[in-house]
RNA sequence: GGACGGGUGGCCGAGCGGCUAAUGGCAACAGACUGUAAAUCUGUCGCUCCUUGCGAGCUACGGAGGUUCGAAUCCUCCCCCGUCCA
């Protein structure tokens, strides 16, 4: 298969944007002969992947769907170490106890993006496993022989943090690039794993793996980066003001994330497509077409949230996601389900009121003093004559408006709002 | 210790005996516009009540007293800030 020239799975790392750099061309021929084990590795510095990690993920996913065999590596071993790579300080080191609950927080993660019914399959592998019983002595004759400290000091990761007076770097992590590199032998040896995938920031850990590779059997071995994401307004991709988003749905809830992806700019909705989810080329092309000839919809950057925030929570979650959001932003005054109310009751405030109180009425100027929607008695009143308040997204001008269980629309729940925004619910009981 | 200047609503800043809940600006809130953007425009912007009226009552201009029919505005004392002189 030499004279191949389009590898398919390279080919769909390409146009859908994952291709940053391939340590040889060569690997173009490689992928084409059979099938191949590719292996990316995740550090647990939390007990949480972030939108971030979902690069190499997809790219991993792919690898799947086109026939090789991923292995995605847990970092049980790496991780009490700490990859100094990218990082401007040393990192206090992760206690062992924290290691593992990361580890099997992540786990449970990658589990999901892979089918790992079988070895042949796929892989989820950490590599504690063999990290951890190594004897030092042996790991410095074997492996550390192979490494030159003139070449070492060189890296980026290493030089910045030489030449940063007051920050220098421990033994301990300058060591973790022989780590990282043990892991590539490691797994090409037990697993014939002959490629590893990465972010741009492991270009310089994946060539020492395939260096100690070449050094130790003599034999080839490839790399493959994937860009680092910014967004068009020079922010980090997958930050927001409050931080990171999440894959775990306790840190992240689903409706976050899902805003997260319809905030998307136009000029990244495509791109975003691309990597964050599996619709073909076709498809992409049609939301394209939809980007520039009505921008106003937002349909590339729904369907964008739709389908990442699927691959990650399950499409039964996405439903009540979309509802949420429709109710919440689009002022829809369709009815909720109770899987809906669940989730906006996660995302709004609520306040709790009893079924007797609701049966004798509440007035609505009541109600907004004590969902705490208004200040004071008198505040409310202004906002309702100003045409602020609505119930269930229907405007309520009245002053003299009571609520009682007759308006009650939802189970057990009533959607109160003031201004374009501030919604409340009210959950009764 | 002495001499001035000043403390006003979330902030800045007018007012200097009644027409002042207190001009104006900012912020905030609501409405219109809009693509879950920005800008712009309009309205509201101490509290409470209702018979929602260009309605009534209460509380407010550093604090406490006083003068006056009536004070944020005048007087006394106190507290605090700023500037200058010792």
């Amino acid at each position: 298969m030499h004279n191949d020239p389009e590898n398919s799975y390279l080919a769909e790392l390409r146009w859908r944007g994952f291709l940053e750099k391939v340590t040889s061309p060569d690997i173009e021929s490689h992928l084409s002969e059979k099938q191949r084990t590719l292996y990316v590795g995740f550090d647990p510095t939390a007990d949480s992947l972030h939108l971030g990690s979902l690069v190499p993920v997809m790219a991993l996913a792919h690898a799947q769907r086109h026939g090789h065999r991923p292995i995605a590596l847990l970092g049980g071993g790496t991780g009490l170490i700490g990859d100094p790579s990218g990082k401007a300080a040393e990192r206090t080191l992760l206690t062992k106890a924290d290691a593992e609950r990361n580890i099997a927080g992540i786990g449970r993660q990658l589990a999901k993006f892979f089918d790992l019914s079988s070895a042949s399959q796929g892989l989820l592998l950490n590599n504690a496993e063999w990290l951890l019983p190594l004897s030092l002595v042996d790991f410095m004759r074997d492996i550390g022989k192979h490494f030159s400290v003139n070449e070492m000091i060189k890296r980026d990761s290493v030089r910045t943090r030489l030449e940063e007076r007051d920050q220098g770097i421990s033994y301990t992590e300058f060591t973790y690039m022989l780590l990282q590199a043990y892991d590539f032998l490691h797994l090409f040896l037990v697993c014939d794993c002959t490629i590893q995938l990465g972010g741009s920031d492991q270009w310089g850990n994946i060539v020492s793996g395939m260096e100690l590779i070449r050094r130790v059997v003599g034999q080839r071995a490839f790399g493959i980066t994937a860009p680092l994401l910014t967004t068009s307004t020079g922010k980090k991709f997958g930050k927001t003001e409050e931080g990171a988003v999440w894959l775990d749905a306790n840190r992240t809830s689903p409706y976050q994330m899902y805003q997260y992806w319809v905030q998307t700019a136009d000029a990244e909705v495509i791109p975003y497509l691309k990597l964050f989810t599996f619709l073909d080329a076709e498809q992409i092309r049609e939301l394209e077409r939809e980007v520039e000839t009505s921008p106003e919809k937002r349909e590339a950057q729904r369907v964008l949230a739709a389908e990442a925030t699927g691959i990650v929570h399950g499409i039964p979650a996405v439903a009540a996601v979309e509802a949420a959001s429709r109710i919440l932003f689009s002022g829809s005054t369709e009815e909720a389900s109770s899987e809906t109310i669940a989730m906006l009751s996660r995302e709004i405030p609520a306040t709790k009121v009893s079924l007797e109180e609701l049966h004798s009425a509440i007035s609505l100027v009541d109600l907004l003093v004590r969902t705490r929607l208004a200040e004071s008695k008198a505040a409310a009143r202004k906002l309702i004559e100003g045409g602020g308040v609505y119930l269930y997204n229907q405007r309520e001008s009245s002053v003299q408006r009571s609520v009682s269980s007759e308006d009650l629309r939802w189970p057990e729940a009533m959607l109160l709002r003031t201004g374009k925004r501030n919604y409340h619910l009210v959950v009764v009981q």
